[in-house]
This record gives structure tokens, sequence and C-alpha cells, in this order.
DNA sequence: AATGAATGAGCTTTCATTCAT
DNA sequence: AATGAATGAAAGCTCATTCAT
């Protein structure tokens, strides 16, 4: 599967378009809550092509969306563990990077994945897809702490906790209005 | 302001019945995936009451509803740390409820509250609300664990953290479709 | 069940006149050839008060107006065989009142249910329907029969035959334009 | 003008493939009824094939496929008159033929050409068309009639009266999802 | 105080067709 | 000669809300 680049300033073709306009309202407003008028406004896509591209429609979209998010999250563990001199320097330049995100960005206040797919038209495909992701975050995770020498089961372990730990605190902070407990996470685990 | 008894079984009237069934409705599908219709239906109400007792509408009903199932959650805490020798003991009773509830009922397979309040149409009083009701969890998780011997800012400090680490806890389960993370969050915490 | 009057002029209400333009257009063009917007726009009425009229929407209301339009089909069969002095006298003036509503009004260019119900979504129950109208229309005849002296069994296959024919004829003048064929029947069958 | 076989079994050409399934589905479902979608599903065309084929589009395909369906009711015609002894046995073995193909196949269940040409588009047109193929059932119903001894003005009388019937009896075996009336048109007509 | 009828903007999806290759 | 991408109008339906009673 080709994903839109993720930084990529030059005009997309027209699926890419629809997928990161639809990742963006998707995820600031819901699967629910996002109208297929208001993805196609932004992609400045006629109606009938993203029948053509996603033929399930709506729900397709979602899923690719999703995909193409939980990229961008990939490569931000593999750039905050990959200079990192211990699992929990690495953990902390992770929160410091989400939390940034969260600043700066309305699409980061909250866990990105799970405003897509916990609140789809068919929960059972959308929730496995959703623990499909989420499972590799945490194995990515875990895959960087041990190169930074933890054992599998500890590895796996610190991995599950920091990301448990990292969605508790991005509904703490979109309540808040504040990344202030995204960048506390390291002090409450490690500290 | 009254709220419907949580374990009354008695017939309820057509106001609490309502916020019963909005509440329900809007945890397991969210406040723009649940149709007025459908709450009109499970509530047996007639379809022009909901604007007598709710002149605002759907929003005024979530936000009720929230508070309904927030008092819910306060009455589950309260029940976790009262017969507690010491914080983790009661923290563990907690997770260890709140297990249980996601096993046995739909509704408790995610944070009650974000579900309805993280959704709505008006981010800015929703987000609002869900700050007031979530800081209410804290507060009273840390009178908790001061009653149980720890000092102010230590009892604030172990109180964020288990709410973060249940709503984080959460959502995995959710994916997962299995409790068995949120039973796991006391060896992360205090393990 | 109260049908709008067949006859009426004066204003009607919003389901009546929603029936009647219904029929006129889905036997003029069929079921799906038909758009609600057009029935819409001949009755008058608001998208929503179809819906809140007739709950399962198109279809529900195709089944209605066919309803309404076998009311006029059992009249005229009625006012045909009233003064007649046996079984064929009535028949042919049952001819000649289609041929004559065939010549002055779209609407009777060709079996009024047929076309209504023989292209329906959901072909179980329409046709279902569809039998339960013809039924009655082949018993009222065969009523008129007995009255007019025939034994039950040569009422019912008189009745029958009938009405298979005017059925028939109605294709034949639908393909040539013209009513000649239906004014011919009982020359067929009783000449 | 080539048709595809009838009764060929050897893979057909695109174009003879679209004729095939365009008739199944027009008869079966009508012309609104049915869409181009569907027609290129079921005959595995390639989407702009149609369009090469005919460029007129789905109203072009339906004339085409009503043609190719009325050879084959032409053959069952020349079938059941071939050895019968008079115009009584061959109308019966026809009845009899169409009746088998009612309870054997789904695209009999009616007039093969009504159900296709009296929804389409352009009224006119369509309308010449069924005219044209409804006349040519009834002269070659009237050739054999002749053939077997009838008169010029009692042939066309009676291949006319039987393919009246015969199309009554569709509409009733239809709405019954019987084909015992097909059945018991010989009695009525000759019986 | 309580209600069912009425409303029209909005929803997702399918339609037959055109076009560039 | 043949085709998959692209298109926007229209489809049937649901929505949260208002209103007269």
């Amino acid at each position: 599967m080709v994903y839109p680049a993720h930084m990529g300033t030059e005009q997309a073709n027209t699926r890419d378009r629809l997928i990161t306009s639809a990742a963006r309202l998707f995820r600031q407003k819901g699967y629910h809550g996002t109208g297929l008028a208001e993805i196609l406004a932004e992609s400045h896509a006629p109606k009938g092509s993203l029948y053509h591209h996603f033929p399930a429609g709506k729900s397709d979209l979602a899923l690719v969306a999703a995909d193409w998010v939980s990229q961008g999250m990939l490569e931000i563990i593999d750039a905050s563990f990959a200079d990192a001199a211990d699992f929990a320097e690495g953990a902390t330049t992770f929160c410091h990077k989400l939390a940034k995100l969260f600043d700066l960005n309305d699409s980061w206040q909250s866990c990105p994945i799970s405003t897509i797919l916990f609140d789809g038209p068919d929960n059972g495909a959308f929730r496995t897809h959703a623990n499909t992701i989420l499972t590799n975050w945490i194995k990515r995770t875990s895959l960087h702490a041990r190169e930074l020498g933890l054992e599998k089961a500890d590895a796996d372990a610190a991995a599950e906790l920091l990301l448990i730990t990292i969605q508790g605190a991005w509904t703490l902070a979109r309540a808040r209005a504040s990344s202030e407990v995204i960048r506390r996470i390291p002090r409450h685990l490690y500290g």
C-alpha cells in the first residue's frame, strides 16, 4: 500500500488528497461527526471520485486514513528512540514530541486513530483495525526497548505501559486543553 | 439536580428513562452516532417529550446523561477505597471492579463520558464539562489517598496517574475486546 | 383504512395528496422510474412529511397507492355489472369503460397495479400484494356473475378469463397506443 | 444484426455477454430497476466497453436485448406449431412450453419484453419497439394458423386472442407465483 | 405539562455517462 | 478497438428541531 507522503507539500493526486483531508477531519470531529461533503470540499474532489477510489465509501476511506495516520505515528516513535541512550530517554523524547504536536496541531489533540475508529458504523471491523494499529505501535516501541538493552518481557511491559499512559494522557490533555499532562508522563513513570 | 437512581428497578418517569437510554446509547455509539429517534424508541418516550424536559435538545440531554454516568463512577470509586488498607489495595479493587463491568456490560467498554463528550457539536462547552467530570474523579480518588495516609502532593500524583492509566487501559481493552489490560494495571503501577 | 375520495376536487390533506400523486406517477413511469422528488413536487409536500406518514418510505407509499388504485377498479367493476341483464353485457360495459379511460387518461393505459407492484424493491411483499389485489378483482367479478345467474364454478371461470383477457389487452393496447383491442374483447370472448 | 446463439455454451464475446446479462436482468428487475453496474458485473465486461459496443448506452442495450429475447420467443412459437395437427393443439403445446419455462427460469415469469420496454426512458421509441415485437409474435402465430387450415381473418383473430390471453396469464401467474393459470389457457379458449 | 404532526437541510450512496489513453 | 478513471446530478432516507394543540 502506498501512502501519501507525510511531509510533502507538492499538489497530491485526488486519492491522496482525499486521505489527507479525511484523516484531518475524522480526527477532529469523529467518524459520524464528519460529513463526506466536508471531506470532498476540503480535498477539492468531485463527489463521484470518492467511490471510484474507495468503493465501500466512507468506511473504506476511514480505514485507509487511519492507516496513513498510523504510519506517521510509527515515524515519530522511530525518530524518538533513534538517538536515545536508554528507554526512559527515548520515552521522554516521545512524550515531548507528542506534547509539541498537541500544542501546534488540532489533529494531535487526541489519539489520532481512536477518534477515527471507535466511532465507526461496523464496530467489528473497525475495532479489529484499531487493535492491529495499536498493537503495531506497542510492538515498534518494544523493539526499540530491546535495542536499548531490555529483556523481551521487560521491553513488552515497558512499551505497553508507556502507550497506555500516553493514551490516558491524551484523554486528560484534551479535556484540559493542555499538553501539560503529556509532558508529565516521564516524571510519573520514570521519575 | 436529581438523578435517576442507579440501581432502582421501579418504573422510572419519562425524564429518567430518557437519561438512562441516552447514556447507554451515547456511550456505545458516540454522540453523533446516536440518533434521537433511537433514544426515543428505547425509552418509550413520546416524540415531543424530549424538548419539554430538555429545551436545548440533544446536547442538553448529553450533558445530563454524562453527569448521571459520572455519578455512578464516583460511587464505584468510593466503594473501592472504603475498606482498603492502603492506596494500592483500593486502586487494585477499583481496577478489578472496572474490569468486571467491562466484561459484563457493553456500556463500560470505554471511558463512559469520553464517548459522550468528545464527539459533541459545541466542543467548547462539552470539553469543559468533560474536564469538570474527570477532575472530580481524580479529586475524589485523591481524597481517598489522603485518608489512607498519603501527603497531599503524593495523593494528587497517585490519583492522576491511576486515572490516566485507567483511561489508557480502557482504550486498549476496547481495541482488544478484552479486560485483561485493565486487570494488569496494578501490576504495572504497584507491582 | 381511509382512502382519499376518488372523485373529490376539494384540497386534500398531505397524506392523501401524496397517495394520489404517487399513484399517478408510479402508474405512468413505474416504481423505479418515479423519483420521490417528483412525487413531493407534484403533491406540494415537504420531504420530511413523507416519512412521517409512510415510515418505510417509498415502498410503503407504493403499497398504499396500489390499494387506492385498486379501490377505484372495484368501483368500476360494480358500476359495470350493476344494471347488466347478463354477464356478457356487464363484461362488455366493463371493457368499454376501461377503453374509455384508456383514451382519456394516461394513468389507465396499462394495468394500474402491475405498473406499481411488479417493479418494486422487495419482490416478495410486492408480489403478494399484487396477488391479493388481482384476486379481489376476480372475486368481485365472480360475485356479479353469480348474481346474474351463473353457477359458482362457471362464474369463477368466466371472471378469471375476463380479467386475464383484460390484462393481456392492456399490454397490447399500450404497445399499439390504441384502446381498440380492449373494445374487441367482448367479440373475442362472447361473440 | 447478429444475435448471440440462444443455446450456445462456448465463451461468448463481450458484446454478446452484455446482451445476455442485460436481457436476464432487465426481464427480472425492469429497465430502471437494473443498474449498468450490475450488468457490467454479471457479464464480466470492462466498464468502458459498454459505450464502445452500444454508443447510446443503456437504452441502446435494452432495445438489442429485447430483440434477442424476441428471437427466442419466435423459436418457441415455431417449435410449438411445427408438428401440430390443428391450431388448438399447437396453441396448447405453446402454453405448456411457456408454463414449463415459467417453472424453470426466473426470466420467464412475465412477458419478457414488456418488462424491458414498458419501463424505458423514452416512451415513444420503446413503445414502438414493443409494438413491433408483439406484432411479430402475432403475425408468426397467425402464419402457423393459416398453415393449419384457418382462413386469414380467423387466423388473425385466433392468433391475437391467444397472445392476449398469454399476456394476461403471465401477469396473473406472476402475481400467484404459479404457472397453473398458463396451463389452463387451452381449457379456457378451446375447451 | 405534555405531545404527535410537520419540516427541510443534510446524510451516504448509486446513477448513467464522458473522457484520456 | 478497447478501457479504467473521472464526474456531478440525483437517488432514497435520516436528522434534530419547531409548532399547534
